[in-house]
DNA sequence: CTGAAAGCGCTTACAG
DNA sequence: CTGAAAGCGCTTACAG
């Protein structure tokens, strides 16, 4: 800037009008500018005009693993709504642990990013409490996080009743749930919405037809269940993971109800029902929110909670 | 700091030790601004800091969509290994527009990151030259850009090759190869891989059995090709999407070898013969390269070719 | 319409 | 071992 100050024979603070577009400037010396700058090949720095302003126009994303599908659709529809508010995403994957959550968001506040879209891996985000004050937004998706804040999330409890009310009426009286680890939110509502959509059709629960735990473990858990007396005759799926693990069993498949859309889902044999989630939408609203309070937004905490939509394809219609 | 040094009672530099880790501070004084610090509660400022040193530890990555599970493979590869270096990540997807990919690279460019991984969309990079000028470094991945700079490729003829043997191995002679278009490097290379591998197992090329187009396309192609007199017993894909496409195809289905690996390709009946890449491998790659060259490496612009593995599983190994 | 000064939050280079 | 000054590249607040 000072070089093309120099070269336009203009003091420094002309050049920052020029190029802000500020009015009020001399159609002569602002064309002198103008040329000073295309001869230098000047670029602003942004980061300098940041330290001076208070935004740095940069959000922060936290997600569990980028290499996800899921994750990746809430990954891209975050980094839509922030190019549309001219702001760029720095992003990190918390691979679960709720350590490395920790630090790659205080490693963002450490850049000052305005705001942030956390997929919590842990649930004591305390570490966030002098950020909040400081000034930068948070805003939780998918999981809510350990305190008060704007948290979209996805209808766990109704889709996972849904997907076992889908099997009672075809037919299924023994439906076993393939869940996730409890102390995870999603599979904790899930199993929530598994049981009430039992209890809604007035059948008893048998626990010994629900497994939760590593995904590792979910095709082995299904395949004793299908060697006792009485053998469930379908299954719910409370994640993509498990849902794939169960596809790769070997061996007689009841009918299947998956939690989550997969790519894919309708090529197979049969096609898999599925209870879709909307990624997309996660990550949007998410996103959205987060520049509604950077815009000035103070009304109270938001805690959204986004419609799931059953799609059966062949699996979930099967009769016991 | 200002507040820190006050509170301390110390001069500014003294925190600015402190905080750095620099030696020669008198123990005592380092604790009393250790503990000004904790009590008020600061966290160095990032951007400040970069301001005033050379670097920002930040670099661009420029991917066509983070939603395809092939760039998101190498979204968390190029992730990984920058954190590995300190250094953080902005990402953007071109959406295969070379206008958006010229955008995000300068938005880029204007954060002064320290360098770039590019998956190029267009194939004119002169406006990179100025910014390259002005120090910041650019490796492109899967995709050679339109300058010389450092570069990782798969063996896509290779890899073609592979494919187009194994299929003549088992007993094919008349093999259909379904391909992007082919004003994209990558489907233009397979196409040479395949025709390369006809001609050494000296079959002859018969363009009939070749459509090169929109991914969209690729059913109707194949469709087409097997209500003709002679149709291909086989059929060798040229990306991921298009795999898709001819499993999502209703009708015969002739043996298949797909490139690129894809979730679930085990599960299919028959499962998914492929040639995998390697996008983890492409992204780290890329991304230590890029780093080298960062921490000073000025030797001759360096083009990686990664090796492509042919993954047997069934729909490959299918007789004529 | 234009500019000189001070400052954003930090570090570098120097002096004591 | 500690600090006062200058500067990174820009903008804000003011004066002319």
């Amino acid at each position: 800037m000072k070089d093309v100050a120099a070269a336009a024979g203009v003091a420094l603070k002309t050049v920052s009008r020029v190029v802000n577009d500020e009015a009020g400037v001399n159609p002569a010396t602002a064309a002198r500018v103008q040329a000073a700058i295309e001869r230098l090949g000047y670029r602003r720095n942004e980061s300098a005009r940041v330290l001076r302003g208070g935004r740095t126009a940069t959000i922060g994303l936290v997600i569990e693993d980028v290499a996800d599908p899921f994750y990746s659709e809430i990954s891209r529809a975050v980094e839509d709504v922030a190019l549309r508010h001219g702001s760029l995403v720095l992003s990190g994957s918390s691979r679960e642990d709720p350590l490395r959550e920790r630090e790659l968001v205080l490693t963002f506040c450490d850049r000052r990013v305005d705001g942030l879209v956390i997929v919590p891996a842990g649930s004591d985000h305390d570490y966030l409490l002098p950020e909040l004050d400081a000034g930068v937004a948070a805003v939780f998706a998918d999981r809510p996080g350990g305190l008060e804040a704007d948290t979209v999330l996805c209808d766990n409890v109704g889709g996972a009743h849904t997907g076992v009310t889908h099997l009672i009426r075809h037919g299924h009286r023994r439906i076993a749930f393939l869940g996730d680890d409890p102390s995870i939110f999603t599979a904790a509502e899930r199993l929530r919405g598994y049981r009430r959509g039992l209890a809604d059709a007035g059948l008893s629960a048998d626990d010994s037809l629900v497994a939760m735990g590593p995904v590792e473990a979910a095709g082995a858990a299904l395949d004793r269940m299908l060697t006792t007396p009485e053998p469930p005759t379908a299954v719910l799926t409370g994640n993509g993971r498990i849902t794939v693990a169960v596809l790769r069993g070997t061996g007689h498949r009841p009918a299947l109800v998956g939690f989550d859309d997969f790519e894919l889902a309708d090529v197979l044999s049969p096609a898999v029902t599925v209870v879709a989630q909307d990624p997309a939408g996660l990550g949007r609203t998410a996103a959205e929110l987060l520049f509604r309070r950077l815009s000035g937004a103070s009304g109270p905490v938001e805690r959204i909670e986004l419609p799931t939509r059953l799609i059966p394809r062949g699996s979930g219609e099967l009769p016991p």
